[in-house]
DNA sequence: CGGGGCCTTGAGAAGTTTCAAATCGTGTGG
DNA sequence: CCACACGATTTGAAACTTCTCAAGGCCCCG
């Protein structure tokens, strides 16, 4: 039996945190470090496919995506599934939770991912002392908030071959700025047709012939269980979407 | 030419807020409504069909809906429009732009809309000095975020029969818990079926072939610019959904 | 009385799903 | 080492859903 899910202590201190290196993401004050070293309780780690969270269970914690790739979902009762939003890292997990009593989607793992725990209970203590932090939390929100509405106006408006347009362009330029690709490799999107198909709102089948169609194009190559960018412009100009450029970016 | 959208000074302190009145919404401590009433720089008056914030621009207010019923869209290049979300009384507006430089979307009111004008520089002091108002900040991002997770499983994997039946049920709800529907007449939504359409990822036709088979199910009944749920139990079942129930609910 | 906005309906075209089946590569057990 | 099962991708064809085009009715307002 292989293992799923751990969770171990602390290994890698704030002040080294990997995520901090990168650009595109902002700095922490001394004090804010000392805060979120405190914050933080523990790493877990989950091996592809695994879940993170499940919807309808009460979540004691909160996590920071560290490495990895994994995606937020609902299922309706007869099985059917929307595949939400990516999580990449950098990003928070498990907000929601906190506010409505049962977490509200699950999350499951694309890639090894490992994750930064932290302590639900904790987040009072980070709004009464650490206004900066609260109003990152915020933005952070927020930011879940717009890529939601891209979605859902490339669902509900745009054709199938834009859809997939934008999908993979979109998800290309965030794993560009989030510095997720692995060093030197080719810059491959860890996914399933299944995957894509889930996320679009499409069937399988019409997927799989979207997605021929964009690789006769040219634009994309599809892998075994992945996808490579070839064109990023072109898929912008197909899809009728351009990334919104970020300042530096808050994490947590 | 008729007035469209007019700013007007503070007339209604926030002790008499109409909003804290209901039930639903929590209480604010005399400590937070010192605060807020500073916070607040106007009321805002919008007829139907007028444009309280614009995608593109720069917007230095914050809103919160005190009576009426809005809409939050994108449009694409060529004119489709995708409606995101509603906005009723309670439900902040413009929160998105304080992040992003430029607004991601446009908002526009549905009927006579009133706001509660907030100056958004001030939203550093509200961080810095008032974290239980902080914290509401979030949980109103986060609930936003949870319909929007909702509303996208809807667009993706959902029938129109059920697409329909689904958001007609989310909007009768929620204008019952937040009291917008007039006293004692009966409860109508107050939307074309071009808003349906735009809200559902349909085309105008295939809409009003929908909404007609809910009507003759007696589900519902459309009116002239209107819609008023009669069975909303039934509406459930088909859309195999069911309302969260919240605890009282923060606003700003 | 005319115009415009909104709802309604029919019919053919286009897009999408479902069913069915074949290929390919990988990993496992015999 | 081979046979086999399995997951992922691919393809074809028929059925179904949804869109587009076109037009008519209704009601309110100027």
């Amino acid at each position: 039996m292989v293992t799923t899910k751990s969770l171990i202590p602390p290994r890698i201190p704030c002040d080294l945190c990997p995520i901090g290196r990168r650009p595109h993401f902002r700095n922490f004050t001394q004090e804010e470090l000392g805060f979120v070293q405190s914050f933080k309780i523990g790493e877990l780690s989950v091996d592809p496919g695994a879940t993170v969270i499940s919807e309808g269970e009460r979540h004691p914690q909160l996590y920071t995506v560290l490495t990895g790739w994994g995606y937020r979902y609902k299922i309706l009762e007869d099985g059917r599934r929307q595949i939400l939003n990516y999580v990449l890292p950098g990003d928070l997990v498990g907000l929601q939770g906190n506010l409505m009593a049962e977490m509200m989607h699950s999350v499951e793992a694309l890639t090894r991912l490992t994750l930064c725990t932290f302590e639900r209970d904790k987040l009072t203590t980070l709004f009464r002392d650490h206004p900066s932090l609260a109003y990152d939390l915020t933005w952070i929100a927020s930011r879940e908030e717009s890529m939601l509405d891209e979605h859902l106006l490339s669902i509900g408006r745009r054709t199938a071959l834009e859809r997939a347009a934008y999908l993979l362009a979109f998800l290309d330029t965030r794993a560009e700025m989030t510095g997720v690709f692995v060093e030197g490799g080719p810059n491959i999107l860890p996914l399933t047709q299944q995957h894509v198909a889930d996320t679009l709102g499409l069937s399988l089948v019409h997927t799989n012939k979207t997605l021929r169609k964009l690789a006769d194009m040219g634009m994309v190559r599809w892998l075994d269980r992945g996808c490579e960018v070839l064109d990023q412009r072109r898929l912008f100009d197909l899809a009728g979407w351009r990334p919104t450029k970020e300042g530096p970016r808050p994490f947590i």
